[in-house]
DNA sequence: CTGAAAGCGCTTACAG
DNA sequence: CTGAAAGCGCTTACAG
């Protein structure tokens, strides 16, 4: 083409405002540079702050993501992961509800491109990125006995689904108290419905030797403990110390600041997406389905 | 078809794994049964429910959400719009920059679905939905004046690129005053960059006749607040009272508990997901661009 | 009622 | 190098 007809045919693009249909090239080319995300609730800073990462490493690429909400039913993630497939999204990144067993392999065998968050579903076999949870319940156990706090507890919501991190949690406090020689003492150790985290804590501090530190499970497990222990009108760390795992938003305006152990999430949903891209870009490539283990962080503040 | 052949087509669907391809469908049908979602930023918990209840309206309608993050960015968010329009999606729900006027006004000719949210751009006609922000200020002004305090500030968030609520609840926090014959001291309203929240508020407490009782703009300006005042032993609501707008999610475990105006981030969500899809579902529909503004609730604690 | 054909708007391999 | 044709995988109007 002359630089005269180039010029023409840009011009009529800018008058016509022509946008090409992308959708028609991605029936041809096999590409919607588009990747599901499906979360349980986009309503956990967690999940939000690695949608966030995520969606920043997409953006670079022109890539968009879909987000989508399980609420931990095993029937929505399937309708979801179905339609994003029959959608042609080119790969997901999916905290599994672990409920559906069948398809992850079915993808699994037809090498569809995903990346598991958060939860490790020992079944089947795709990348998984996620906290060390042993190590963050290890960081705590240590900052409690330098902190000279010998009876120690870890409050955790529910653990009937198998859920990892909350199993991990609770394994890496019993190994961290274990190889520390201190009493492993099961009335300090509760994984309980959230509707229940107040009355079990209670129940706890109602033992007549109650522990002295309480470890937070999650930011759900902390919120649920800071309520009661306004109520009560309990001083901390005098009455109980604390150390919640994530890094809530409000650690540090809280009287006293709380000390928490930090997630590094935007860190965590950076390498979910790299690891997806990669695969998108190269689907011959050798899949590594390695998992992940991300380094906990001390935030240390006053709670403890 | 007989019944037999019916199910020998419907084996053959389950044992061949058959999926349509949803994105030859949406070719042919132009219609991608997908939405765009363009934020400021998604970690704002406030962009976080009205997303969570825009995707669960779509959900029942298998219609999916890709969520963009413009940091408030015209540029960004030009091109997400852009490309969300190449992509064929069949709507968009935008936390408008207000930067892209032009591109505004074209899709509002070629008659695109579009719903605003929580920013009203005068130049172009979107049906808009946002809070009642003048009466959130409203309301708040009513709050401390029943518990007594006469010498009321609000800070704000910076105003100068226009963004509605910020000038509308700056706006609705002075008629109050008027309405209710206080005298207005323009030394107790600010506006300002984020990184001077501290200062000001530090400049207003050390007037020779500090306000008695200030309204946070939003929850940024709530969380700067405490901060400051935990780092110097502030009291509330005795040293000074205080309303925050945007119900956070830890107002209810602070001590005190902290009085809020929250937002009907879910109802707003909600509402905006009903009008994109209707316009959807009827492109020839009259396009009803109203401004929906819906009515913020008290949230009585203990900081006031 | 059934089945073949056209068309959605691109990309790409290929003939001229 | 250029331009027409085939094809991506559906849906739908239409001929038989």
């Amino acid at each position: 083409m002359g630089v005269e007809t180039k010029k023409k045919i840009a011009d009529s693009i800018e008058e016509l405002q022509y946008q090409p249909n992308i959708l028609a090239r991605s029936l041809k080319n096999k590409s919607t540079k588009t990747i599901g995300v499906i979360v349980a609730n986009i309503l956990h800073e967690f999940s939000t702050q690695i949608i966030r990462a995520i969606e920043d490493s997409c953006q670079e690429l022109d890539f968009h993501i879909i987000v989508c909400n399980t609420d931990e039913d095993p029937e929505k993630e399937e309708k979801y992961i179905k339609m994003l497939y029959a959608k042609q999204i080119d790969g997901i990144i999916i905290f599994p509800t672990g409920g559906n067993l069948k398809l992850y392999d079915r993808l699994q065998k037809s090498n569809f491109p995903i990346v598991f968050m958060d939860r490790i579903i020992s079944e089947v076999k795709f990348p998984t990125v996620l906290l060390d949870n042993e190590k963050a319940s290890e960081i705590a156990v240590e900052e409690f006995l330098a902190n000279n706090y010998r009876k120690l507890g870890i409050i955790t919501t529910s653990v009937i689904k198998n859920i990892t991190p909350r199993i991990e949690r609770i394994n890496g406090f019993k190994k961290a108290i274990e190889r520390n020689n201190l009493a492993l003492d099961q009335r300090y150790i509760k994984s309980v419905e959230k509707g229940s985290i107040q009355s079990e804590f209670e129940k706890m501090l109602n033992l007549t030797s109650p522990p002295q530190a309480i470890l937070a499970g999650n930011d759900f497990v902390l919120i649920e403990l800071l309520k009661y222990i306004r109520k009560n009108c309990i001083s901390i760390p005098n009455d109980v110390a604390l150390i919640g795992i994530d890094d809530v938003s409000f650690a540090n305006l809280y009287n006293p600041p709380i000390t928490t152990i930090r997630q590094p999430t935007f860190e965590m949903g950076k390498l979910a997406a790299e690891i997806l891209l990669d695969k998108i870009n190269d689907s011959e490539k050798t899949i590594n389905n390695k998992i992940y283990r991300l380094k906990p962080e001390l935030r240390k503040r006053s709670s403890c």
